[in-house]
RNA sequence: GCGCCCGUAGCUCAACCGGAUAGAGCAAUUGCCUUCUAAGCAAUAGGUUUCAGGUUCGAGUCCUGACGGGCGUACCA
């Protein structure tokens, strides 16, 4: 419908006068008032400084040249200013609403990133411990933008990045050997900047429980390492299973030094200029991009800083030809991101292809005060406790309600409430309560729901059923918005508006006690409402319950 | 000091890359269950969009400057 309008207007601009080159871009959008209209259209306004002309004679004139098919659009109005606005006509709603019946669960997919391929990269932390709350807005936002592109017709693949070497899990390793012995026994200290999460000491108990104590005998902390790692990853697959949230591949920074990646890298940017030595390490000239000082590639131990693997691993990317590499990371990450985009154009790739999804931090909140949930000695409070806290449809919903690019407050004592405050519970509710409706109409006409013919929607003429249906039309470019813009939350306000309008429909219409030919248009429309809700809760991980 | 994000109702947040009368939820007040799920609905109240300038037909949105909060600014990841 936006691009039908679109071109009328183009060809109305041309006929009254306006130059092909200096057409403008035409923007249609959805009237905030219901009583202006279905969609309005500026462009007057906009041309109203070129032409220098009345903006309301403009529109005047657009609309005199107007062709518009009477079959879509009824009417075409002056409104304040300038603005033009359109009224659809019931015969286009309908028509639009039979095929959102016909697509069932396959509505609200477009083809708007059709053949992109995509990389998400996210979560993305060592195997150092168990997913945290900071994680938890990680995953599923960055989930949930994978399954918004992917429903824009996107090719995405999820992958989790990682890093098993280094001092960190070297620390690990011996932060669990120092348990370990303890459970023997003996007086072993955790070494400096050990790790002091219980979760260490219950990998210890697996190990004491499976090797007895023959692993006393064991000098160094790699062993412990090995199985730190490989419990921790288990544990991690556990909670993002639990999150509904499945990753395609998992990328072992350790790759990029086997292969060469990071010598090669080291050596190409040398050779372009922008490396040089100095007090033993290898600089990258950072200030030229603007930076107030240089960063280090390599430390003068001859390890690198994440930021050369950071570079060597996003060529990686590009040379798998993604055509979108999307990496989500939280606002202490934002620094890196220009270094990382700097370091793959001096290799020549197009960095514009790189793209970064930043969100600010995540405070638990009960009771109006900051909550620490854990009475562990470790500073964090695991996804798992929160899942375990609040259940996992609540804890996703919670981390996407809000723009990612401002601090989220989570709200435990809001979230246990299972019912009225419960924002999530809302959407579900409704989505319950029609297949409610719908079992009870199938009792009545001794009959399962069918397709109904179109001319049967007609007898749809209540207002509350023409807004339903014209929120229900919006539900594919809301996911587009929020694709676009990596803005899950937009969905999530948008599926509240439609329940809002379903519950006003429910309100003033019957759908049981009605006539035959009546209830089965309700009936479709509240079937059609239902197929909206569930499959936007499908792309928010969430379930679609049918009773509750 | 410098960089990024933020400042909107008592609280938590929206506002479709500059549009028409700034909207929801919670909290407050009031009314509605012998008819399809009241986990709901309807209504009332609540605002100088932190402040001061600027840009233009038009600013919560863009620019400048204050003020306030968060995060960075490592030879940590």
């Amino acid at each position: 419908m936006e691009t039908y309008l679109q071109s009328r207007i183009t060809d109305a601009l041309l006929k009254v006068g306006v130059e092909q080159d200096n057409l403008p871009e035409i923007k249609i959008e959805t009237p905030r008032v219901a009583s202006h209209g279905d969609a309005a259209t500026n462009v007057a306004m906009t041309l109203a400084s070129v032409l220098r002309k009345n903006p309301r004679q403009i529109a005047q004139d657009i609309i005199d040249n107007l062709e518009l098919d009477s079959q879509k659009i009824t009417a075409a109005e002056i409104a304040g200013p300038g603005f033009i606005n359109f009224r659809y006509s019931e015969n286009y709603l309908y028509e639009q609403l039979h095929s959102l019946l016909e697509s069932g669960d396959k509505y609200g997919e477009t083809e708007d990133f059709k053949g992109l391929r995509v990389l998400v990269e996210f979560v993305s932390a060592n195997p150092t411990g168990p997913l945290t709350v900071g994680h938890g807005r990680n995953a599923v936002l960055g989930d949930t933008v994978a399954r918004l592109l992917e429903w824009s017709g996107a090719d995405v693949d999820r992958e989790y990045y990682f890093n098993n070497a280094g001092r960190q899990m070297r620390v690990l390793g011996q932060s669990v050997q120092a348990r370990y012995h303890q459970l023997f026994g003996e007086k072993t200290e955790l070494p400096d900047g050990g790790y002091e999460g219980e979760y260490i000491q219950d990998i210890a108990k697996q190990l004491a429980d499976e090797y007895g104590e023959s692993l006393l005998q064991e000098a160094g902390e790699e062993v412990f390492r090995q199985k730190a790692e490989r419990a921790i990853f288990e544990e991690i697959g556990r909670t993002l299973e639990r999150m509904n949230i499945k990753m395609d591949s998992f990328f072992n920074e350790h790759t990029l030094y086997e292969d060469g990646s990071i010598d090669r890298t080291v050596q190409a940017i040398r050779e372009k200029g922008y490396a040089y030595d100095k007090d033993g390490a290898v600089w990258f000239k950072t200030t030229e991009f603007g930076k107030d000082q240089d960063t280090v590639l390599i430390k003068s131990s001859g390890e690198p800083t994440y930021r050369l693997p950071d570079i060597a691993y996003h060529v990686h990317k590009l040379e798998r030809g993604y055509d979108l590499c999307l990496d989500v990371f939280g606002a202490d990450h934002i620094d890196t991101y220009p270094d990382v985009k700097k370091g793959v154009e001096v290799l020549g790739y197009d960095a514009s292809k790189i793209d970064v999804l930043v969100y600010q931090f995540v405070t638990l909140v009960k009771d109006g005060k900051p909550f620490k949930m854990s009475t562990r000695k470790a500073n964090f409070v695991t996804l798992d406790e929160l899942m375990d806290e609040v259940g996992e449809d609540v804890t996703r919903f919670f981390f996407l309600m809000r723009s990612p690019n401002t601090h989220l407050e989570f709200d435990i004592s809001t979230a246990k409430e299972a019912g009225e405050k419960n924002p999530v519970f809302y959407l579900q509710y409704a989505h319950a309560r029609i297949q409610s409706i719908l079992r009870k109409v199938k009792e009545v006409s001794n009959d399962a729901w069918q397709m109904p013919a179109k001319e049967e929607l007609n007898l749809l003429q209540h207002e509350t059923e023409k807004a339903l249906i014209k929120k229900l039309l919006a539900f594919p470019g809301a996911i587009t918005a929020a694709a676009v813009s990596r803005e899950p939350h937009k969905l999530i306000t948008y599926l509240n508006e439609l329940a809002s309008a379903f519950t006003s429909f429910y309100h003033d219409c019957r759908i049981l006690g009605e006539s035959t030919g009546l209830m089965v248009a309700r009936a479709s429309l509240a079937h059609a409402t239902a197929t909206v809700l569930a499959n936007g809760l499908t792309i928010l991980g969430i379930e679609a319950p049918d009773r509750m």
